[in-house]
DNA sequence: TATTGTTATACTCTATAACTATA
DNA sequence: TATAGTTATAGAGTATAACAATA
């Protein structure tokens, strides 16, 4: 516990982080894919193949949003989609071969904005930023909606 | 300067600050404005009138995108707009009583689900969150679009 | 020419509600 | 009943483009 923090640090911290998402979503605009569609098409390539649930649970999204991006993925070629074995109402994703070509281009990963403005931090930034990031996510788990 | 850092440590950034910023807007959206137009009401009240494109310069959007929220707190009469006494061109920002009072209202300020959460965090975790907020805005500066 | 502001249009992201199919 | 998924609809937030008025 400590106190409540001023309204002005609340309030910049907040414009803090929609500056730096809208940033982020701009950068990512300039390749094929949108932010959620590049985040969703990453996990599928770094994990198993998962339900449209299984992502929106991992995403933190209601599943008819995950829907939305996964039929977008899905449109553009980059996800494919089989029927699970056993449970006929789940379909299993994964990434297709473009979806992977995408990922695995050297220049897509060298060209993530973020990645390259943090490596300019020096290391306690980088250090803080990272930090940060789980405090905000034990303050969304501590009280979710 | 420091390392690349993991392609996985900036995704959960990302996605980290995904979540707030979502988290904090639904929680607003229970109250009679949305994030952007709290915002900006909130710097109206702090700050001395200003024009739709001060705003915008302000909050780091476009003057259109600035103009929708304006207008939209307009209409609900939260500000009003005054010809500016020397150029034609401009139309100076204010709230109304309306505004004021919706911005006063110790329950609005007290409400904010931001800070109530952060309150609960300890010490070194709020200087952590608030210092990443001025990291954060350092990478947006440093390389804009 | 530059700036302020408006209007039109569109995209991203996500949500709620209502439904079908399967477990 | 609960879960997976689909479809329809809507809202917030923001952008680009094109324009008129004023500086």
């Amino acid at each position: 516990m400590a106190r409540i923090p001023s309204e002005t640090a609340v309030n910049d911290l907040v414009q803090s982080v929609g500056l730096l998402i809208r940033r982020i979503r701009a950068a990512v605009a300039s390749n094929e894919l949108s932010l959620s569609e590049m985040s969703v098409l990453a996990r599928l390539s770094r994990e198993d193949p998962a339900t449209t649930a299984d992502l929106a649970r991992a995403e933190g999204v209601k599943p008819q949003s995950m829907g939305t991006t996964v039929a977008a993925l899905e449109d553009g070629g980059y996800i494919e989609r089989t029927p699970h074995p056993t449970d006929g109402r789940q379909m299993l994703l994964a990434p297709t071969a473009k979806g992977l070509a995408l990922r695995t281009s050297s220049r897509a990963a060298k060209r993530t904005w973020l990645a390259h403005a943090i490596s300019q931090l020096d290391k306690a930034d980088q250090e803080t930023l990272f930090a940060a990031g789980e405090i905000m996510r034990k303050l969304v788990d501590r009280d979710p909606r």
